[in-house]
RNA sequence: GGUCCGGUAGCUCAGUUGGAUUAGAGCAACAGCCUUCUAAGCUGUGGGUCAAGGGUUCGAAUCCCUUCCGGAUCACCA
């Protein structure tokens, strides 16, 4: 049992011995002492003043009182502020936690059995026409934290991605590969795919516009006003015909274009695999959606079967959701063919023939709210078993200093160059430090690669994944302050001090004697490294790999402020110092497995 | 217009199931600290009507209502 756990139990049992109140363990609020208190713990009291009908001092007293006789060996003493009960606890119980904290190199993790519920996370779905940017960074960092949180928290998870490889968008670069490529390959041209796939789509663009703007002029010189003009360019403009034509092509299978459309893609992929492993994102099960698109068509036709859709007179198919307090909604255009939401459908039948899932968590952008809000009410309907409590993880955009990222405009910011261009800062601001800890080139690459990166994550991930969030290019990230590079590196010298520990000889044991003298200060950071475990719970709860990030923070920060208070290794009596040497593994460990959780890699030396 | 989500220091953000006369970090500004376990650090100063108003109660940034501001969404686009 912990210290807590003993304590709300005393206090349980306290006021039903004075005051005949059964009192249940949420009514027991416990929290840290404020600083400018004496104390560890401290007991809320006005819960119980009403059943004891005696002012809040005199029930904090009376508690206190009872909690020193009947829990004598962890209250050593207290004393009561208005209505706060403080509490001291002796040293003991601290040494205990911290030697229960040390047992487990797993700590604070829930382990996963073979009865565990099965968690698919669907996260990153790029489109194949242009590479990743910032925008999809936040998704594929907040899916892969999610997914290591919601593990563990003693779940099998399953990670999925679903890849958005046909329509209007991947036809508009294969045009412009045809017209103006030359038959540039990633080889010829030393680019990356999916760069170059992007370019063409870039290129497309330019001259659709082009294009447009000619054709609306001569349409307004014919006497058309400016809206309408502009309008039907777009939709007449020889090139957009074209592409429209060569997706009708790949939807009757023709040879040739799917031929070029499985190169092209084949050319993304790679470069995505690129882009993935230096994020350091993986996937168990890949779904393409040239396989899936079709796929929601049958449980569409099914549910018009049941009756629980309708057929309108030109063919179209609804569901009718207005009992819901929404809208109806589109699920097959009356040509027959799918739209974005009867392929979500498909991708969920698919999904449930492959694995029993139990819970689904989509990780996709808040601008979707609606779509899955109506997947939702769809899938249970449908006779999904998870499509009721679906989570539709939602998070807000990535906007720049002069507004949103627009790829037509040239205002995005590349996940490649981005990655890049933080390791090189992390290498530069390094680069003195490096010469004085002796590393050779490889080890200052990597480490370089461990902090650049590790800033760019934490960054992104400690903001509240729900909220807009701000990123300026120019000042880039600090690496200073609450960021990663900050946790990374008091990492790094907690393990310079364990390695001269062991230069000197100094044994830790497994288990510490419980008759150390400690401090306050320390007491505070075993208290900080036993909130873990409930951290990660509530991330769990809450899906908030931004919980995890203040955790490791404060922690972090908690334990500069020791360090510099405190000697470690010039400590002059013994125990003291194996004790803080304790303290100090415990605090890597707890650090490690926190920025684990949020796919931060730990350098031993930076 | 309907629905949903935001609004906390000059800037970027925290703020647990409502808790302590003084609402916290970081950046930026200013002042200190490297003969001492890694100064990517530590200490101090200045900076706030928690968008506004009302309500609930021992107690509100937090819960409820109204208003204001910002964003998203409401397609036979994906």
């Amino acid at each position: 049992m912990t210290i807590e756990e003993r304590i709300v139990n005393a206090v349980q049992a306290g006021v039903t011995a004075l005051y005949s109140m059964e009192a249940n363990a949420s009514q027991v609020q416990l929290q840290k002492t404020k600083a400018e208190f004496e104390g560890h713990l401290t007991v809320v009291v006005f819960p119980f003043v009403k059943a004891a009908r005696k002012s809040p001092e005199q029930v904090g007293e009376e508690l206190g009182k009872y909690l020193a006789e009947n829990l004598g060996d962890v209250v050593e003493k207290y004393n009561v502020v208005k209505g706060f009960l403080n509490l001291v606890v002796s040293d003991a119980p601290w040494v205990e936690l911290l030697n229960k904290i040390n047992s487990d190199e797993q700590f604070g993790f829930k382990p996963v059995t073979a009865s565990s519920p099965l968690v698919m996370i669907e996260y990153s779905s790029p489109n194949t026409n242009k590479p990743l940017h910032l925008g999809h960074v936040r998704n594929n960092l907040l899916g892969a934290a999610l997914a290591r949180i919601v593990e563990a928290n003693g779940n099998k998870v399953v990670k999925t991605n679903i890849v958005n490889d046909r329509g209007i968008h991947i036809c508009k670069s294969m045009l412009a590969w045809l017209k103006w490529g030359n038959g540039e390959t990633p080889e010829s041209s030393g680019k990356k795919g999916d760069h170059l796939i992007g370019d063409y789509y870039v290129l497309f663009d330019k001259h659709y516009k082009a294009e447009c703007d000619e054709l609306s002029k001569q349409y307004m010189a014919e006497g058309m006003d400016a809206d309408a003009a502009k309008e039907k360019a777009k939709q007449e403009a020889p090139l957009i015909k074209e592409a429209h034509a060569m997706l009708v092509k790949w939807e009757k299978n023709d040879a040739e274009v799917r031929a070029l459309w499985r190169k092209m893609n084949e050319w993304v992929y790679a470069g995505f695999d690129e882009t993935y492993k230096m994020m350091g994102v993986s996937f168990d099960k890949i779904y393409y959606e040239s396989d899936t698109y079709l796929e929601g068509k049958e449980k569409v036709m099914e549910g018009l079967e049941k009756g629980l859709f309708y057929k309108r007179e030109d063919g179209s198919v609804w569901a009718d959701l207005t009992g819901e307090g929404l809208d109806e909604k589109l699920l097959l255009r009356s040509d027959g063919t799918s739209v974005y939401m009867t392929q979500d459908i498909g991708t969920a039948k698919l999904r449930f023939q492959d694995f029993p899932i139990d819970k689904m968590i989509y990780v996709v952008g808040n601008e979707q709210n609606y779509h899955f809000q109506v997947l939702s009410i769809l899938l249970d309907k449908l006779g999904f078993k998870w499509g009721k409590d679906l989570v539709h993880f939602s998070y807000g955009m990535v906007e720049l200093p002069n507004g949103k990222m627009k790829s037509r405009e040239g205002t995005v910011v590349d996940a490649d160059d981005l990655m890049a261009a933080m390791i090189e800062d992390a290498y530069k601001a390094s680069e003195d430090k490096m010469k004085t800890l002796d590393m050779d080139e490889d080890e200052a690459r990597e480490v370089a690669r461990k902090v650049g990166l590790g800033a760019l994550k934490y960054f992104i991930l400690k903001v509240d994944a729900r909220k807009n969030m701000l990123f300026n290019p120019e000042e880039s990230i600090d690496f200073n302050g609450n960021t990663g590079p900050f946790i990374q590196y008091t990492y790094a010298r907690i393990q310079s001090i364990m390695r001269k520990a062991k230069e000197q000889g100094i044994n830790i044991p497994e288990s510490l004697n419980t008759d150390v003298k400690i401090s306050t200060k320390e007491t505070e950071l075993i208290q900080k490294l036993n909130q873990f475990e409930a951290a990660v719970r509530q991330a769990g709860i809450d899906y908030s790999p931004s919980g995890i990030c203040n955790y490791c923070y404060e922690l972090t920060k908690q334990f500069n402020q020791f360090y510099h208070d405190f000697t470690i290794l010039g400590e002059q009596n013994e125990a003291v110092k194996v004790f803080r040497l304790s303290l100090c593994k415990a605090v890597a460990m707890v650090v490690k497995n926190g920025m684990g959780l949020l796919g931060i890699e730990m350098p031993e030396r930076m």
